[in-house]
DNA sequence: CCATTAGATTGACATTTATCGATGTGATGA
DNA sequence: TCATCACATCGATAAATGTCAATCTAATGG
């Protein structure tokens, strides 16, 4: 699987809700070279998920606990919002590959994937 | 003029248009802090800028000039949209500060903010 | 002046998105 | 087996967004 094996819409379209490889990976910097259309259809849909104040602070919460999970049970209060809506949100975040989330008992847990952050961040630089 | 006020979204919105501050100025790492409500408003807003494909296109056109200006005029044959469409995109990323415009005689010469990306970055990290 | 040209604005439309009440699902413990 | 709890999904609705034809605006050159 070569450079654009790995850049093809539907390949990462399908890795998107298993996801072992970073499909931002792929993408070089906005600033010295110009997207081609499947590789910014894929960073739009990452940057939307940051394009709501919602999201960005329940991802800032999770962020701010240092590597430590955060309760999805916390998340209403942080938010503001019912809990039908910040579950939306959350798959939102997780599609995008920006959060894990793990089910222990009746409580889901969420954790950060810094890499993700990283990738985004090395986009726009 | 303090912390808090240059984070007020009024003052923010009212300074968009001409803009000599840096409204991401005042926001600290996702990462490392819980955004409060206006800044992550703030963000959220930049963040959708980038959040459509041909906008990152035609950013990342302009940015690939690497400091020289483009044309207003090239840039519907780049993003493959009417001209009143690229009018509309263009206007989004000029109101959240990525591209400067500067019109001589009948055309538009559009070039980069360079430091609004950097801020942008450094938000993510 | 007037015709022409580049780009902005308007108005309309279809699509997408955020939201939440109601309901579904699966784990827990009595 | 059953009631309860945490979270996901569904369905409906209102708001925001992307799109373009038509029109407006301002600069140019005759």
């Amino acid at each position: 699987m070569d450079f654009f094996d790995r850049c093809r819409y539907s390949d990462v379209m399908a890795s998107r809700k298993t996801v072992t490889l970073d499909p931002i990976a792929c993408c070089s910097p906005v600033r010295t070279d110009v997207l081609d259309e499947t590789q910014a259809v894929l960073l739009a849909n990452s940057f939307a998920a940051l394009a709501d104040p919602i999201r960005l602070r329940l991802l800032s919460h999770i962020a701010a606990a240092g590597g430590e999970e955060v309760c999805a049970c916390d998340l209403t209060e942080v938010s503001g919002r019912s809990q039908p809506t910040v579950s939306h949100h959350m798959k939102i975040l997780f599609d995008a590959g920006l959060i894990e989330r793990e089910k222990r008992g009746l409580w889901v847990w969420y954790r950060l994937v810094p890499s993700r952050l990283d990738a985004l961040r090395s986009v726009l630089g």
